[in-house]
RNA sequence: GCGGCCGUGGCGGAACUGGUAGACGCGCAACGUUGAGGUCGUUGUAGGAGUUAUUCCUGUGGAAGUUCGAGUCUUCUCGGCCGCACCA
């Protein structure tokens, strides 16, 4: 037996547990955990960040399996998706075949890393299982009035030829295709996810166990702020203007009122050609330049009248106020405000300043702060009033005189899910010949995908299909088109954690029984690129269903763990390409490789995430083959906390393996698996042996209060402690074998293989995956003696070594007799600081 | 611009509620063992001083503060990373 081929025993061990099924097992009298990794896309072949999140998941599974949970750990494949569609235009094959041989691929790729997944339960969103029942919530959704249809000006990526979420829009590009978006107006299906944006909101303070980061992320983007509506009565007309504002107490100083292009004021000027161009411009500005803040005017020749002056403020177009936001048009005070500020000096525009900043304000004009010292001033009834007071003031005059009223707003807009895409789940709608919109039966579903599609002509796929859009009504027997659109694919990923809990059951989306025996999702661990989007949606799924008469809970992840990303060096040459770090030789901190028969010098970058191009990428894979998936495990739990982001070292995986080798090496003879160890024997051991029997029970109790915390790097130092204390000490055998499988079933989370294969080898006939986590003996675990500190005056002199719990006055004692310590009479001091067997300060 | 996170040896990182800074590992060095190989073992490894010892001084980006005591708390400042971005 031996090391030198760890992806032998790896897969032997694989089989065994395959076999005997023991990931799939549930037992109904413990207690549930469900723990959760973010399902991958089958892309065809897994990469670090998948190795690191599912390493992380299985550690976290396994623990809480041996510690007598009743675990589920399943894993699916979030399968629809563009790739899928290009890589089928690419190579002229059909989507499912690409992802099939994809997903056929990927599972064998995490089969061998040797997750504790229960595989039985194994779901793929393009399905017909699948999405046959996602057909059926969008169904429950529309009956619950949750999706809606509405034309709307939608964010088209002219490359993927589709509509794209807000979100999905990153500095102007799509967030697949990177091409320029442009601002179109379609028909959409969309769902109300801003019914629920006060709950979506207020409810992140409930989720304890999510970083902080993450909730300040969604709080952000859904960014809910309260103001004020004020209507203003445009001149000589009866119409009026609703504008938002924070700063209501800032009204005496507007001089104008800027409204968004796509106001609804615009319609006035549809003939204006002038005014066509314009907006033209401002859409096309919104859409794609992000640095480009040049605010652009066109002057209405309309004006209001202030509730507050009476003046006459002049109204204008432009470019900086957004339809999205508010009522999509603002007072503009420049002398309070930077963008208006801004806008007023380049067209001319009074500015007034109706606050005065504190005497000692850096802020010169425009002054945008509210503190305590600043005052109103031109403002009338609000003259010397700070802004705070004002502001209050203000409001209620406001109610007082009808004319608007407090509102809270939110940046948070409903959620489009149409794509005009073909590889997603078709939506279960008809169009009938007389006009009406028709949702279909649930006995008509699953509306299936056709299999013969031709995906070389632009534009929606499906609706070039030369026959699948005709259908009939069934109940009027009608002609009808069905819907060609499909669902985004954020749909898919909203609610597969519930499906997990019956992903088997063909007549509803998931069964009320089994969702409350299992969600919440105890632990979710995935990336943090998922912040915002899909565990908003998720949330949001929770709450429709809810409100579409499921049984769930409003908050579906109990606890969130963002992975960070694995990086890895990087290396250019000199005409600035990226050259594979394995390729460069390194020579007292300089970087060569070899071109061309000779050595070029490298400059070394900095460490980036992996990625193709730039090329400093590691394939799990040939990690696996040459190291051993217990190595790459170890390695990817140890080497830094699972928030942050890795470091990816070759170093680090050879020092690594060879590490578990040395154990390997050291256990495979004079060594039995025990499970328990007497009490008697515990007795005979000597005064050394005591010690490390110690030793073992401090080891097992903060290994595990840090794998409990996901503090592995540190739970893995801590057994890196405990085995180079154990290859030191000689040990009576009982000892020695009792230490050594408290080792290997603490470390067995990690490198499963590896502990199957020892224990079996040193007489254990059983799974040690299977076994119950080692439990310590209290008694052992306190300390007789400890080492004090002692101080003067805050500075280290010197330490002692007493029996704990030791008094003061007796630590006194005993510092006053050891000559080396300079501290003879305690009352020359002024003070003494005494912590009970931390340290003792004595202050002059 | 707004919001958040973070600055600790040559490197990744420890230090839980303020109480021995640098655990564990990488790298490096010395010695030993091997003598065709992804070695192995032992020891050392924050910097400086030194009468070489169970020694002293300085040290957690910088400045100040609170405290008997600060990597940890407070304020300012510099640097890095991430998110949002004309959000009224």
């Amino acid at each position: 037996m031996d090391y030198s081929k760890p992806e032998i025993i790896e897969k032997k061990w694989q089989l065994e547990w395959e076999n005997k099924k023991i990931y799939s097992q549930y037992q109904k009298n413990k207690e549930k955990i469900y723990i959760l990794e973010m399902f991958p896309y089958p892309s065809g072949k897994i990469h670090m960040g998948h190795l690191r999140n599912y390493t992380i998941g299985d550690v976290v599974a396994r623990f809480y399996r041996n510690n007598n949970f009743n675990v589920m750990h399943p894993m699916g494949w979030d399968s629809f998706g563009m790739p899928a569609e290009n890589a089928a235009i690419e190579n002229n094959l059909n989507p499912k075949e690409w992802t099939e041989k994809n997903i056929e691929n990927m599972k064998k790729q995490l089969k061998s890393i040797g997750l504790s997944i229960d595989w039985g339960k194994e779901i793929s969103t393009c399905s017909e299982e699948y999405y046959k029942q996602q057909q059926n919530l969008f169904l429950d959704f529309y009956k619950a009035g949750i999706v809606y249809k509405k034309d709307s000006y939608v964010n088209w990526d002219p490359e993927d030829k589709t509509v794209l979420a807000n979100e999905q829009v990153i500095d102007g590009r799509g967030w697949r295709s990177g091409a320029l978006i442009e601002k179109k107006k379609l028909s959409q299906w969309f769902l109300k996810i801003t019914d629920f944006t006060k709950e979506l909101f207020d409810d992140l303070k409930n989720l304890s166990e999510w970083p902080e980061k993450v909730k300040t992320m969604q709080k952000n983007w859904i960014g809910i702020s309260r103001g004020v509506e004020i209507r203003f009565k445009i001149t000589n007309t009866t119409d009026c203007i609703n504008v938002f504002t924070t700063r209501p107490e800032t009204i005496f100083g507007a001089s104008f009122l800027a409204i968004s292009v796509e106001h609804n004021l615009a319609d006035l000027f549809e003939q204006n050609e002038e005014f066509r161009i314009f907006k033209e411009k401002c859409l096309k500005l919104q859409s794609q330049e992000i640095d480009n803040n040049e605010k652009l005017c066109f002057f209405t020749n309309l004006f209001a009248e202030n509730p507050f002056t009476g003046e006459d403020v002049p109204i204008v177009f432009t470019n900086y106020v957004l339809i999205g936001y508010g009522t999509g048009a603002i007072f503009g005070c420049p002398a309070h405000d930077k963008r208006d500020f801004e806008f007023a000096k380049k067209y001319n525009f009074k500015i007034l300043p109706v606050i005065e900043p504190p005497l000692d304000s850096k802020q010169k004009i425009p002054y945008v702060d509210i503190e305590e010292k600043a005052k109103l001033i031109n403002s009338y009834f609000l003259d010397d009033l700070n802004p705070k007071i004002a502001q209050e003031k203000i409001v209620k005059k406001i109610e007082e005189k009808k004319i608007g009223k407090v509102k809270t707003v939110s940046k948070l807009r409903d959620w489009g899910i149409s794509r005009q895409r073909y590889w997603g789940c078709p939506i279960p709608i008809i169009y009938r010949e007389d006009g009406k919109i028709i949702a279909l039966e649930k006995d008509e579903l699953p509306v299936r995908l056709p299999e013969d599609i031709d995906l070389s002509k632009p534009g929606n796929p499906l609706d070039n299909h030369p026959t699948w859009k005709y259908t009939k009504c069934k109940k009027t027997g009608m002609n009808a088109l069905r819907e060609t659109d499909t669902l985004d694919t954020f749909f898919d990923s909203s609610w597969y954690y519930l499906r997990f809990c019956s992903p088997k059951n063909d007549k509803i989306p998931f069964d009320n029984k089994n969702v409350s025996d299992w969600m919440p999702v105890d632990h979710y661990i995935g990336g943090i690129e998922h912040a915002i989007l899909h565990l908003l949606y998720s949330r949001f799924f929770c709450r429709a269903l809810k409100k579409s008469s499921y049984n769930v809970p409003s908050e579906p992840f109990k606890k969130l763990v963002t992975q960070g990303m694995v990086c890895h060096e990087t290396f250019k040459d000199n005409s600035g390409k990226w050259v594979e770090p394995h390729k460069v030789i390194k020579k007292e901190n300089e970087y060569f490789y070899k071109k061309n028969g000779s050595l070029e010098v490298l400059i070394r970058g900095r460490s980036e995430k992996m990625s193709k191009s730039k090329k400093n990428v590691i394939d799990p894979d040939i990690i696996i083959k040459e190291f051993g998936a217990d190595t790459a495990r170890l390695f990817m739990i140890s080497d830094s906390p699972p928030e942050r982001d890795l470091e990816w070292s070759v170093e680090g995986i050879k020092a690594t393996y060879k590490y578990l080798k040395k154990i390997f090496d050291f256990l495979k003879n004079d060594f039995t698996f025990i499970i328990e160890i007497s009490n008697e024997k515990i007795k005979n051991f000597s005064e050394e042996e005591i010690k490390i029997f110690k030793i073992s029970q401090k080891t097992i109790f903060e290994y595990t209060d840090d794998i409990k915390n996901y503090r592995f790097n540190t739970a893995v130092a801590k057994l890196r402690e405990y085995s180079n204390v154990l290859q030191k000490t000689s040990l009576n055998k009982t000892l020695k074998n009792y230490c050594w499988s408290i080792y290997l079933k603490l470390i067995s989370i990690i490198t499963p293989h590896f502990c199957e294969e020892i224990a079996s080898h040193s007489g254990f006939n059983k799974f040690v995956s299977e076994l119950d986590w080692p439990v310590m003996n209290k008694d052992y675990l306190k300390e007789e003696n400890v080492k004090m500190v002692v101080m003067v005056n805050g500075k280290k002199r010197g330490l002692v070594e007493v029996l704990s719990n030791t008094d003061q006055e007796k630590l006194i004692e005993i510092i006053d007799k050891e000559k080396n310590i300079f501290v003879s009479k305690k009352d020359k001091f002024k003070k003494i600081i005494f912590v009970k067997n931390k340290i003792i300060n004595f202050v002059k």
